[in-house]
DNA sequence: AGCACGCCGACT
DNA sequence: GTCGGCGTGCTC
């Protein structure tokens, strides 16, 4: 499928349209064109909606449901580019594949609206010839002096830049000795890429052909896979170059982008410019400019989060999924989609190549490959030429750690050899906070907490106990809220604050550093932490999943993970995948430099066959055994699996709208019903959940089936029922 | 998503 | 007696 060879639409639309609006409704509403104007799809208008206006995107002819009389006349045409005919069949599949309501994804595709405004003019303020008699004080000499060199500055700028109030500046403007510009932004800005091509290796530069060939070829999707440190990035980053050189516009999305500042540095590196980052903490004024840069098709490479990939490009040149197998792209919370798989539909749309990178492929990539719906590119050795760390398990039944402590004594001398060495060590325990729990010793109260099935976090730097689900906090308790005994709560478990503690303990002179989202706040905080440890002011490094990110540190040459078992908790059956994937991936971390690096894993389960194959280095076994355990199953990749979760305030109602959902229940033969059964989290903020998972062959319409479902069954009040199309966890 | 309409507790 | 809580329902 290639939409960039179609002609763009130039259909007129008259009388009536249908305009899809940015809401959870059910669907595009109809509205009447007003004489003199002409809209054609695509176009943004503001409508009216009850007694207010709402912007919403024409979507096509208005299908006519609704009488004349009652239509209401479109207000206004937006002057903002037009949303493309790929971008709205974009938004249609997504809604489709994700079982909601189009408007609901409309919504991310317009979640800056200011974009949609004519840009404001900015002031800028500049020298002008001095006019006689002008009163010179100290504070107008420095803003004079600011602007002597011809360079102008908005209000606020100059102010700050001279350490004046703006009144001054406005002084200065009446008495005519600045001048005021308005300025007009035009929105494209070349970004001024100066880019030469990078030195690769024979293995490096054979897969970079690949993927330039692949460049302005129509749609294709490729795994790049290849271990840490086999050098992804610059092979990708070849492709980038590929599409930049043909003018065309190129999406990487990443993880955790915020935490990325080494990957931004190496951008910068390769192209001379730094990229456009789009994810939650971008201001709002980037955020315009950006949509519109990319909305006017200006040559661009934006690196974002998976919301990224609802930007307005024009000509999208090629899409890069980095660490495609990161569960971090799977979203949740409202419209749930895989941003992997959404942009896979969105590369076939726009007619792109779309790569996906990984040292561990998620096991659907792989069937993919497999089947030959993508093409695969392999990387096989590590670019420095540094030996892949040795992964070996410790066995905590046979050597366990003293009662309440955590490292066992293998553990604990190998990081005494380390630090002996001068070297860096790195300890990776997946809990936040100081303990998973607090019970009291006198009569057993255990605080969980008031809204959710969870218990309450022990979180002793800021002095609260917190539920991690819901946020819910309180100040941590000092006698037992039942029995009042004081001195009787204890502390359960381990978190990655208590661990600090037995650490400093055991090696006193040892510079800690403590790297989770409670302490490292934000992406300039986790960049000045990385140059600590890179400086090795940092000897022992403690931290949650957020330090098993892209990060190099020569010097780290012993990785522990401290609980290699927490990823089997519960039934879920990509436990084993996902211990896999964090587990290469905390792994990775260890010995880039000329030195190999050791990872040592603490487990009770030494016999489990993942585990057992990381330690042998024998990933393919595991994964035979994964692949088949699952098509056994009829589990993804091989079958189709949704769930739905039924929640509300009353658990009764709740129960009566799941027996009603049971009793209306397709009876299909390709088509399982589980359920209903307590979710994970049976009560959420308040909230009762049951679930019920639907489990299809391959073949079915699960978004059909499951449509059809709910649209039978009415759907009692105080009841919402949340549908999940390949949920990556059962929560 | 908003915003209105609509029925039950604490205030000038 | 009112003001206001948020439950339910509609918006072309």
């Amino acid at each position: 499928m290639n939409l960039n060879s179609s002609p763009p639409d130039e259909t007129t639309l008259t009388e009536r349209i249908s305009v899809l609006l940015p809401l959870p409704l059910t669907g595009a509403y109809d509205y009447a064109v007003p004489p003199g104007m002409t809209l054609s799809p695509g176009d943004f208008v503001t409508v009216p909606l009850g007694p207010r206006e709402r912007t919403g995107v024409v979507w096509g002819a208005g299908d006519g449901d609704i009488a004349a009389g009652r239509l209401k006349p479109v207000v206004d045409l937006l002057p903002a580019p037009p949303l493309s005919d790929e971008h709205r069949r974009f938004i249609d599949r997504v809604a489709a594949y994700t079982v909601s309501p189009p408007g609901a994804v409309l919504r991310m595709a317009m979640s800056v609206p200011e974009a949609l405004q004519p840009p404001r003019a900015v002031t800028y303020f500049s020298g002008a010839p001095l006019p006689q008699g002008l009163k010179l004080t100290d504070a107008r000499k420095r803003v004079l002096a600011a602007v002597a060199d011809g360079s102008r500055f908005q209000a606020a700028d100059l102010a700050r830049k001279a350490g004046v109030s703006s009144a001054v500046i406005k002084g200065l403007v009446v008495a005519g000795a600045l001048r005021r510009e308005d300025v007009t932004p035009t929105g494209s800005r070349d970004p001024g890429f100066a880019y030469t091509s990078a030195e690769l290796s024979p293995d490096q530069a054979s897969a970079a052909g690949v993927l330039r060939d692949h460049v302005g070829a129509g749609y294709s999707t490729t795994l790049l896979e290849g271990v840490t440190g086999s050098g992804k990035t610059e092979v990708y980053f070849d492709a980038i170059a590929a599409a930049l050189d043909a003018g065309r516009q190129c999406l990487v999305l990443l993880p955790e982008i915020a935490l990325s500042a080494q990957w931004l540095n190496r951008f910068e590196d390769r192209f001379g410019v730094a990229p456009a980052c789009w994810h939650s903490d971008v201001r709002r004024p980037e955020k315009r400019q950006l949509w519109r840069q990319v909305a006017e098709g200006g040559p661009a490479v934006v690196v974002g989060a998976r919301s990224a990939l609802f930007l307005p490009f024009q000509d999208l040149g090629l899409i890069v999924v980095d660490e495609e197998h990161d569960g971090s792209f799977k979203q949740e919370d409202g419209v749930s989609y895989h941003a992997r798989d959404m942009a896979v539909l969105r590369g076939h749309l726009a007619g792109c190549p779309v790569v996906l990178a990984s040292a561990t492929p998620s096991l659907e990539t792989q069937a993919n490959v497999e089947a030959g719906r993508y093409g695969h590119v392999m990387l096989p050795d590590r670019h420095a030429g540094a030996a892949m760390p040795k992964i070996a398990l410790v066995d905590l039944r046979r050597d366990p750690p003293p009662p309440q402590h955590w490292l066992s004594p293998v553990v604990q001398a190998g990081i005494a050899r380390a630090l002996d060495a001068g070297d860096q060590v790195m300890l990776f325990l997946n809990r936040r906070g100081y303990a998973p729990l607090t019970l009291c010793r006198t009569c057993g109260h255990r605080y969980g907490c008031p809204q959710c099935s969870a218990w309450l976090v022990d979180h002793r730097l800021a002095g609260r106990i917190v539920c991690h689900h819901c946020g819910h906090a309180e100040p941590r308790p000092r006698r037992c809220q039942v029995c009042d005994d004081e001195d009787a709560l204890v502390a359960c478990g381990p978190g990655v604050e208590r661990l600090a503690e037995e650490v400093q303990t055991l090696f006193p002179d040892a510079e800690l550093a403590l790297m989770t989202s409670d302490t490292v706040r934000g992406a300039d905080a986790a960049a000045a932490l990385v140059g600590r440890v890179e400086a090795q002011e940092v000897d022992i490094l403690i931290g949650t999943q957020m330090m098993a990110k892209g990060h190099h540190f020569p010097q780290l040459t012993l990785v522990v993970v401290v609980d290699a078992d927490l990823g089997f908790a519960g039934a879920d059956p990509r436990a084993a995948e996902r211990t896999w994937q964090m587990l290469s991936q905390v792994g990775g971390r260890a010995g880039r430099g000329e030195r190999p690096g050791h990872v040592l894993l603490q487990t009770y389960l030494a016999e489990q066959p993942v585990l057992k194959a990381l330690a042998e280095g024998n990933v393919d076994a595991f994964l035979d055994g994964e692949l088949e355990a699952r098509s056994i199953q009829g589990l993804p990749p091989f079958g189709r699996l949704a769930s739905l979760i039924v929640s509300g305030r009353d658990q009764a109602r709740v129960q009566a709208a799941c027996r009603n959902l049971l009793r209306t229940a397709p009876r299909l033969t390709d088509v399982s019903i589980l359920g209903p059964a307590p979710a994970v989290m049976a009560i959420l903020r308040g909230h009762h959940r049951q679930r019920f998972l639907v489990k299809a062959a391959r073949e079915v319409n699960v978004q059909a089936v499951i449509t059809d479902w709910l649209g039978a069954a009415k759907s009692p009040s105080g009841v919402t029922i949340k549908v999940d199309i390949d949920p990556l966890s059962f929560y």
